[in-house]
RNA sequence: CGGGAUGUAGCGCAGCUUGGUAGCGCACUUCGUUCGGGACGAAGGGGCCGCAGGUUCGAAUCCUGUCAUCCCGACCA
């Protein structure tokens, strides 16, 4: 490919919009364009990018035994409604994007695919004999997020390889998912990026076992948790760990302690010299559910602990689905919410707050559901609000002046330099990354919600065992970004580079350069080499600054050396550069090539 | 949805406080010089100043509304 004909439009300036290096060095070196929130277009060169990192995924799956196909996007709101996340996925804060046909029927674009694979599993599958099976596809997907950002990482819509596999038994499934693991850990490594597997929330998909991909990165919305021999990595959202101990609080007996606008853990440490782990602190908050009730929520913590929103849904999921539907929402109650919010002294709130709160605010049950974590309800003696404002309680205790202990749960989230549950002299670290890749053992939620049945050896009728495994092929080209750049642009790795060399003419205007470029060129061409020929009437300077920007592995510049038969060849990895003659400078060049595309 | 910010040429920005009919850099076109690290000079093209109302003799500028985009939280490949 010329240059001259590649329709490279590169930027000087950094666009306004872009925060993160890989989103302003994809709009700058002319990889993407944004056509609106969340949705980008992908430019003849992103394109490239993502053909590779496709092959790359497809080499892998199919080497697992999978089997590619091709599922619509368009998908009848009565399959989701039989596996029950229509309403989650529409309604309130739902991220499927829903429309309604000429016929007024309900349709829904596609955001996965358990349902549409699981319906056609249920027609297709009928014995053990067909089993295991999987199928995989790469396809856009559509989510409406609730905030797009950071150009692919989070798009409304996005490329995803997502499969699905079918077995006989639990076993099975287990076995798969150690296959899937094993080929997403090459996947990784053949796109050149360095991932982690972790632990994982199983989220809106469901399913027990599930494990994340993570690409470690400043930039990663996702926080993980890691001891140092590499035994345990979590997600914050899952990790569990062993807290620090809290300090003993000498006292007495339980007094009165006057707390004038010491509303926060901050401030009242501060005035009165506790540890933050001497207090409990309360949260409130809302929990919807699909059949109506608003069920209100109190949870006790540590002062020094905060509160796993994702555990703690879970924790009443789990609890209360079977009584009240699924939990559609959890959010802070608001004192607005309430019928008299003078009764609500905010900042001064203790474990055993009157549910007298709630009274004449007909939209909220009546009583809270009062929650604990471990390590609030371990603690012996301890500052709490006294439900009044300006004033806090010292020396309370559980069971004592009608402080219920209430039910204890693992809500906080696991911090950096706690301890390892197995181990708790090993203490974990954090680290921020990028999810580019999820599996997870579905089990028989989709299976059985769908009627997806097939006929055991034994001649009965049961459910399918299911297991589903994500990439984000978008996101994890960009990711590939944010782990290898610098200040001049991209550093693609070989496998997924659009482009693995550049022949740069240094002057057009020389017939020897050009006529010596043109050879190098069509012999790269010719061994297989995806080559860029920069033939643009462009001064040097100006052609060595794009191939930079926008990444390209190698660079061979036929220039001022070209009558005496002398190129130059630059790895743009380290910028390491050396003359030579051009048979010996192409025959290293192309060996350098063989392992790199090998990921060496 | 809550909190914060911004909408002026393809991109980056100034002008707005104190109203008088739009400017700079990059990019683009033409010519000349230059030619291995985003050249220089000259000449040019391109803007319903996000949109709608209002105030005013007059609005990019003041007021009201609205839409869009970005950032911080809830969502996730």
């Amino acid at each position: 490919m010329r240059v001259s004909a590649l329709l490279l439009v590169t930027l000087r300036d950094d666009p306004a919009e872009a925060e993160i290096p890989s989103h302003r060095l994809l709009l700058r070196a002319g990889y993407i364009r944004r056509v609106a929130s969340g949705i980008y277009a992908y430019l003849p060169l992103m394109w490239r990018v993502l053909r590779k990192v496709s092959a790359i995924v497809r080499e892998e799956m199919d080497a697992t035994g999978a089997l590619e196909t091709l599922l619509p996007q368009l998908q009848p709101a009565e399959l989701w409604q039989r596996s029950g996340r229509w309403a989650g996925y529409t309604a309130g804060e739902g991220i499927m994007f829903h429309l309604q046909d000429r016929q007024e029927r309900e349709l829904g674009l596609g955001p996965t695919h358990e349902e549409v694979i699981t319906a056609l599993a249920a027609d297709l599958l009928r014995s053990y004999r067909q089993l295991p099976v999987s199928l995989y596809q790469i396809q856009s997907k559509f989510r409406d997020e609730i905030r797009p950002r950071f150009g692919l990482m989070r798009g409304r819509e996005f490329i995803m390889k997502d499969a699905y596999s079918f077995h006989a038994s639990a076993e099975d499934l287990a076995r798969e998912f150690g296959v899937m693991e094993k080929a997403y850990g090459r996947i990784f490594r053949r796109c050149g990026l360095q991932a982690l597997a972790v632990e994982a929330d199983s989220g809106a998909i469901g399913g027990s076992a599930s494990k994340e991909f993570m690409v470690t990165a400043a930039a990663g919305e996702d926080l993980i948790l890691r001891s140092a021999d590499g035994s345990y990595a979590a997600n914050q959202e899952r990790a569990e760990s062993v807290a620090q101990p809290a300090l003993a609080l000498e006292a007495e007996r339980c007094t009165l302690l006057e707390t004038p606008a010491q509303g926060t853990i901050e401030a009242l440490c501060d005035a009165h010299g506790f540890h933050p782990s001497q207090i409990i602190k309360v949260i409130l908050l809302v929990a919807r559910f699909e059949q109506g009730r608003a069920q209100p929520v109190l949870v006790s913590l540590r002062g020094d602990q905060q509160l796993n929103e994702v555990k703690l849904s879970n924790a009443l999921q789990q609890d209360h689905a079977q009584d009240w539907g699924s939990l559609l929402s959890l959010q802070a109650l608001e004192a607005t919410q309430l019928a008299d919010a003078s009764y609500l002294p905010l900042g001064f709130i203790g474990p055993d707050l009157g549910d007298a709160v709630l009274r004449g605010s007909p939209q909220l049950e009546s009583s809270f559901l009062r929650l604990a974590d471990h390590t609030a309800l371990a603690l012996d003696c301890f500052v709490c609000g006294a439900n009044r404002a300006d004033q806090h309680r010292v020396g309370a205790q559980w069971g004592q002046h009608g402080l219920a202990a209430p039910m204890a749960l693992d809500v906080r989230c696991a911090l950096e330099g706690d301890g390892l549950i197995d181990e708790p002299t090993q203490t974990l670290c954090s680290s921020r990354g990028i999810e580019v890749g999820h599996i997870f053992q579905l089990g028989r939620k989709y299976s059985e919600a769908l009627d997806a049945r097939f006929t055991n050896e034994q001649g009965r009728d049961e459910a399918l065992w299911m297991g589903c495994y994500g990439i984000g092929v978008s996101r994890l080209a960009q990711a590939a970004v944010e782990q290898h750049h610098d200040e001049a642009g991209i550093v693609w790795p070989v496998p997924i580079a659009p482009f693995e060399v550049v022949v740069v003419i240094a002057s057009t205007k020389e017939p020897v350069q050009v006529e010596l470029a043109e050879r190098l060129y069509s012999e790269l061409k010719a061994s297989g080499v995806d080559v860029l020929l920069d033939d643009r009437n462009e001064r040097a300077g100006v052609k060595f600054k794009d191939a930079e920007l926008i990444g390209i592995p190698w660079r061979l510049v036929v220039g001022r050396g070209a009558a005496e038969g002398v190129v130059e060849l630059v790895e743009r990895a380290g910028n390491a550069r050396r003359d030579g003659a051009p048979a010996e400078l192409m025959a290293a060049l192309k060996e350098r090539l063989q392992q790199q595309r090998l990921g060496l």
